[in-house]
Formats: structure tokens, sequence, C-alpha cells
DNA sequence: GTGAAGGGCCAC
DNA sequence: AAACGTGGCCCTTCAC
């Protein structure tokens, strides 16, 4: 059973003695309490720091205005310094309450959250709760009952013994990790993962700024085309149906594709076995009533993910959206992000526009070129693929070249398209069938430019063929941060193997470009430290950053070195580029 | 009425 | 026979 010693820190007196002691130890626990979730609406009540004999309990009700007091810089200098070490259960989230209402950026982490998700190695049975990770790991049992009461008043014995508890578990918690994490060969990536928490909690601090008034704009056009396209689709819906009713058009639900299915069936469509935008994709030129269905269905979509509702997204207090970033969203590593979603935004300008700098700030909006696709090139070593690179010239075209051999300048459009469909198509394991059915040729022909493309390309050829089969034969892989991604499949089960084998050649390639984005995010953070830029979107291999208008060029050039020093950590050979633009609007 | 599953589509 | 990987979010359908 875990056992704390508390004491309430209250006094400046007190605080100067507690972090005295705190600062003698290397590694220690840490927790905060609040009274809300949203640290723009709430206060930070407690801040627990743990060593093993005891817990400082830091009630910053006693302190005022702690942001400026002075009293509380030892407990600045304790959180920002290297060591201790700071042991904490979702850190993020603590760093973004500590960076607001104490004014410290915390330093030196360890993250048991993040932890206990690389140890799991992508197995999305396990829980990462605090709870659940003290149950895998210490087999103990902790009581959170108290985690949702009133933090503003008066606190009681048990509310302190539960917020010394929280903290005084993270050390035990993170020597049974550690021993995990040096068991798999994780200690490399989990240091990049805890190095990444602090640009994370900033960008969730920054928001993201949207234009409320441009986006009702802008959605009052959509909304007069889904009209027009469900007017026309249900004309053409119609004519199938053996009765109207009395009153007119019997109307069928768009959104139902049971219904949608009937009414293209009895209409004649030739219909695949759902109707999805792929499937359904080849029909559109012969039959107009799915062409416009699926122009329907795209802008339907829009609407009801990014439509009104993104407003309430907006926070009263910052006038901006502070989006939920999941820094191991993916088991391969990548992030994910919701409330809202802002890492899927369709890519029309009516949204995009929307998304502007306040005044005087500039986006500096940066990507990287084809990354997995370099990646893939580096791991593989394949001497055609990282020359196509190599050149500096435009990839597809490249391919395209060196595939159908002839000269760059003599590449056709047609064959180029070939090209760019398959450099894009191999990271996931695309098969002759799917890209016969999305370039319009036949199988047979599909099969034959593949073919063609993998002799041209023989030891790329052999690492994806390698990959599959290692992960099949090893139920794991690893990215180059050696980042862990077990498989769990039945071996008796066709299917599942061919899907282990696809899981196998684009995990370590998709894991890799989020290790590297990760990097930089670190790289990044220690760039701006000292400017009023901050980070304010990431998508996947995508930096948005915000800054003073007559600083844009200076940032746009460091966010471009961060991320180009962070590839060349992981891609040793093959050229790393990034495009950085300076705008106004999160358009390209 | 509620919640999970299925189907679909957006981003990378 | 299978057919392209990772996520989030929407709507409908269906079981409880």
């Amino acid at each position: 059973m875990i056992k704390a010693n508390y004491k309430l820190i209250t006094s400046a007196e007190d605080l100067r003695s507690a972090t005295e002691e705190l600062s003698k130890h290397h590694i220690i626990g840490l927790d905060t309490e609040t009274t809300d979730l949203d640290p723009y609406r709430g206060k930070l009540r407690l801040v627990q720091l743990s060593t093993t004999e005891e817990v400082f309990i830091f009630d910053l009700f006693a302190f005022r205005d702690a942001k400026e007091n002075e009293d509380l810089k030892p407990l600045r200098d304790v959180l920002s310094a290297q060591r201790p070490v700071k042991i904490a259960h979702n850190s993020k989230f603590d760093l973004k309450w500590l960076r607001l209402h104490l004014g410290v950026d915390v330093n030196g982490l360890f993250d048991t959250l993040l932890a206990s998700q690389i140890i799991s190695a992508g197995d999305t049975d396990d829980r990462h709760s605090l709870q659940s990770a003290v149950a895998r790991f210490l087999n103990q049992s902790l009581d959170k009952s108290e985690q949702l009461s009133d933090w503003s008043n008066t606190l009681s014995d048990s509310q302190l013994r539960y917020a010394s508890l929280d903290a005084a578990v993270m050390i035990p918690l993170r020597e049974k990790m550690v021993e995990r994490l040096k068991k798999d060969s994780l200690i490399k990536c989990a240091q990049l993962e805890f190095e990444c928490v602090l640009p994370m909690a900033h960008l969730e601090l920054a928001g993201f700024f949207l234009d409320a008034a441009r986006w009702r704009e802008q959605l009052e056009i959509v909304k007069k085309k889904r009209e027009q396209f469900a007017d026309e689709l249900q004309e053409m819906l119609a004519e199938g149906a053996l009765q109207g009713s009395l009153f007119g058009r019997a109307e069928i639900n768009l959104d139902s594709h049971v219904k949608v299915t009937d009414a293209l069936k009895r209409l004649g469509v030739p219909m695949p076995e759902n109707t999805r935008g792929w499937q359904l994709q080849p029909l559109a030129n012969d039959y107009p009533v799915v062409a416009k269905l699926l122009e329907y269905r795209t802008v339907q979509k829009a609407l009801t993910s990014y439509g009104e509702n993104i407003l309430e997204e907006i926070n009263p207090i910052t006038g901006r959206i502070h989006a939920d970033f999941y820094q191991i969203g993916a088991p391969t590593g990548r992030m994910a992000c919701s409330n809202p979603n802002i890492q899927q935004v369709p890519h029309g300008e009516e949204y995009r526009r929307c998304f502007r700098v306040p005044e005087k700030r500039k986006f500096v909006i940066a990507d990287y070129s084809q990354i997995e696709l370099r990646i893939l090139a580096d791991v593989s070593k394949d001497e055609g693929f990282m020359t196509a690179f190599k050149s500096g010239a435009d990839l597809h075209r490249a391919t395209a070249a060196q595939v159908f051999n002839v000269a760059p300048e003599d590449v056709t459009s047609e064959q180029r398209s070939f090209a760019k469909r398959l450099n894009f198509g191999v990271v996931y394991g695309i098969g002759a069938p799917r890209f016969a059915m999305m370039t319009g040729v036949s199988t047979e022909e599909a099969e034959g430019i593949m073919r063609s493309y993998f002799q041209t390309y023989p030891r790329l050829d052999a690492w994806l063929r390698n990959a599959g089969n290692r992960a099949v034969r090893d139920r794991e892989t690893r990215t180059l941060s050696n980042r862990l991604v077990k498989f769990r499949f039945d071996e008796n089960d066709r299917r599942q193997i061919a899907g282990t084998k696809r899981n196998g050649t684009n995990s370590p390639i998709q894991g890799s470009s989020a290790d590297i984005l990760k990097r930089a995010l670190r790289l990044l953070y220690d760039e701006l430290k000292e400017t009023n830029a901050c980070l304010v979107n990431v998508i996947h291999d995508e930096i948005v950053v915000e800054c003073d208008e007559s600083q844009a060029n200076e940032i746009a050039e460091k966010v471009e070195r961060a991320m180009v020093t962070a590839g060349k950590e992981y891609v040793k050979e093959v050229p790393i580029v990034v495009e950085a633009e300076i705008k106004d609007e999160w358009v390209k």
C-alpha cells in the first residue's frame, strides 16, 4: 500500500526549506490540483512534489498573485531546472497550469502516461489512466474518488491525503517503468516524447485563431450548395421510385446509406458491397446520380463536421480554439487531435482562410516535403530511389522517368500521375487491384506498371517485403527512434497476416515521420523561447507558427532550421527538404 | 431514451 | 481471395 506523509506549505519560510529539501533529490513526483479542467477558466490550487520520504503540498491560495510572487521563486526554480527530474502522469495538463498560473516552464520530465503508452507499444487493450498504470505496474489500487471534489475551499484531510498519494506513487511507478523501458530498448524514444510535452503544452495554451464572422459567412455559401445538391439528388433518385407520396415526391433520407443504396439499386446501378466513395467513384462516369451523391456527401461531411459546431469550441476568454492534442494518438506514435480536430479541416479555401492571423501577426507555415518517402528511400538504401530525391527535381517526374525509362522532360502527365499514385501507395502497401481502380487501368496493366516500378527500385521492393515478413515473424517492428509497435493477429487468418504485413511496412515509416516531427517540435521550442512566436497547429508533417509581423522572416528561418535539423538526426543520406511560407491565412 | 456498431469521409 | 496505413467525427441503425 502506498503511504505518504504530507506537509502543507502555506508560508514563504516553509516553502524555502521544502524546496531546499526537494533540490537535494534527483527525482521527485509532481501533481497539481485545479478547480477546473480548463486552465483559462479555473485556478491552480495545489502543487504537490514528493520525495521517497514525504510529500510537500504547496497551497497556492496562501500566496497572493502566484505568477509574480517572489516568495514562490524557489518553487519555480525547482520546476524549471533539469534536475531534479519531475515525474507526472499526463504532465501536459500540469505544465499548462504551471505555465499559466505560476509563470514557469517545467523542464526535466518523466511522464508516466507516455511511458505507459510507449511500453504498451500500440496494444489498444491497455488503458493508461494513472489508476490503470498503477494497477498494471505496481499491482496496487489507487483511490480516485477525490479527483473531482471541490478544490476551491478549505481542504479536508481526505483531500490532502489524496493529493499527496498521486504525487507519492510517481516514484515507485517510474522505477518499474524504467525497468521495462530499458528492457525493451525504449529509453531514447521515451526521452523524445518527454521533451515534446512542453511544446505540446504551449501549443494547447496558445490556441488557433478562427475568424467566426468569416466562418459563418462561408457556411452560408456551403449550405446553399448542399441544398442544391440535395434537391438535384432527390430528383434523380425519385425516378426509380414506384410512387410518390400524395403531397409530391417521396423524400429519401440522403444521409442513410441503407435508403440511398436501395434507391440506387432501383435505378439499376450495379451496387458494390457498400457505398464508400472509392467503390462508387468508378461508377460516377457512367451514372450521373452516383457523381451527384458523391458531391452531396462531400459537402454534407464538411458541413456536419465543420459547421456551426466548431464555433462552440472558441474559448470565450481567449477567443481562440484550444483543441486537445494526444501526443501518442496512434500506435505508430502519430499524434491525434479532437474537440475539434484541427488536423483535418477540409482543404477548401472557404474553410482554411477562416483560420487567419490576428492584427500585426503572421503565420509561418512549414511542411516537410515527401518526408515518408524520404524515410523509405533512406532506410531501404535503394540507389535509384535515393537518386530521385538527390536530383532535387520533381520527385514524381523523376520516378516516372526511371520507371518508364524515358528522359525526365519526356514524361507524360499520365506517366507522372502513375508514378505519383504509386509513390504514395507503396507506403501503405497498395495492391494491383486497388491501384487499377484508382487509375482506371485494368488489373493486368496495373500489375505490369507495379512490376516495372519495383524492378526499377529493387532494394525498395526488398525492404518492403522484408519489413512485412519480419512484422509477421516477430509480431513487432521499430521506428527510427526505436519506438516499438507490436502486432496481434491470428496466424490462421490470411487476411490478418496480409494486414500485419501492411502494418509492418507502414508503421516504421509513419512512426519515424512522427519521431522526426516530435524532435522538430522540441528544437523549435528551444528556438522560439525568447520570442513571442507560438506554435498554433501541428498536422503530421506540417507546423503552423504564429508570430509578430516584424519577425516573420527570422521566425521562418528558425522553423525551417529546427525541422531540417530534426530530420537529419534520423535520415542520414537522403536530403531533408522543408518548405516554409509566410502567410496571413492558413492556405497554401 | 441511450449507447455501440456500421458506414462514410475528412486530414496526413 | 483480396483489394491502402493512422486518426476523429458525423449520421443512421439497431439492440437494450
